[in-house]
DNA sequence: CGGTATCCTAGGGGATACTG
DNA sequence: CAGTATCCCCTAGGATACCG
């Protein structure tokens, strides 16, 4: 898996394009947030309390351009606007799962090795 | 699993926590360097041509700090570091591994999106 | 209701120089 | 060789205000 580093440039990496996307601070929360269901944009606000409405909108629209999310505009007044997954969305999460598995089961594991070199680091 | 989103404070949603940890600019690259074996500081520069020293050292601490690399110090002169996967950390790389077969998968597909999104917006 | 537009700041991350 | 230390820039993202 190495040669993905030298035999193409870096900037094309496929997962770190991927990781890089969905790594930023509201990508998963709001693709997690669609996986039970379409969803409005006020209800995305309800399902994610802390986050701005700016970074709502921006977010989806990363999300949307990049394929993972449908975005369905009903112009009655109010207006209305309702997001689901795509089925490349969905298959992405499919993906997900698994990592988020794994997440679930391992953090403990990660807290106590962070608690135990951040101790080494000021004691020892 | 919309429901990680209420019952659980969102800075602890643990998928999010490793993906923003993994999906800075520099760790999975890193990750993926390792994964071929040991690994000297010097050989992870000229795997990652274009990483600073200053991000090589802060991103590798980190993942250190995780537990997800072991770092190995020979004080020779000159010094010599050996960093490698931890079992922690070769278990991450074995659930990045499916998500990184779908990236190279549907990479085309997001690009080919991408396109489209960014077409019907500048051309109505 | 579902957005823009504007302003502003914390910190991610590059370049360069120095060290044991 | 494998790092610190410093400086500096740029952008992700928050707060606030306005709009159809």
């Amino acid at each position: 898996m190495r040669d993905i580093l030298t035999s193409t440039p870096i900037e094309s990496c496929p997962v770190r394009q991927i990781l890089t996307d969905v790594g930023d601070k509201w990508s998963i929360l709001i693709l997690i947030a669609l996986s039970g269901g379409p969803r409005r944009f006020s209800a995305l606000r309800r399902d994610i309390p802390d986050i701005s409405q700016k970074m709502l909108t921006q977010t989806l629209r990363k999300l949307e351009r990049d394929g993972l999310v449908s975005r369905e505009v009903t112009p009655s007044t109010p207006p209305r606007v309702d997001y689901d997954l795509t089925a490349l969305g969905a298959s992405l999460m499919h993906q997900i799962t698994p990592l988020a598995g794994w997440a679930v089961r391992h953090l403990d594991e990660i807290t106590a090795a962070r608690r135990r070199f951040d101790w080494s680091s000021t004691s020892g």
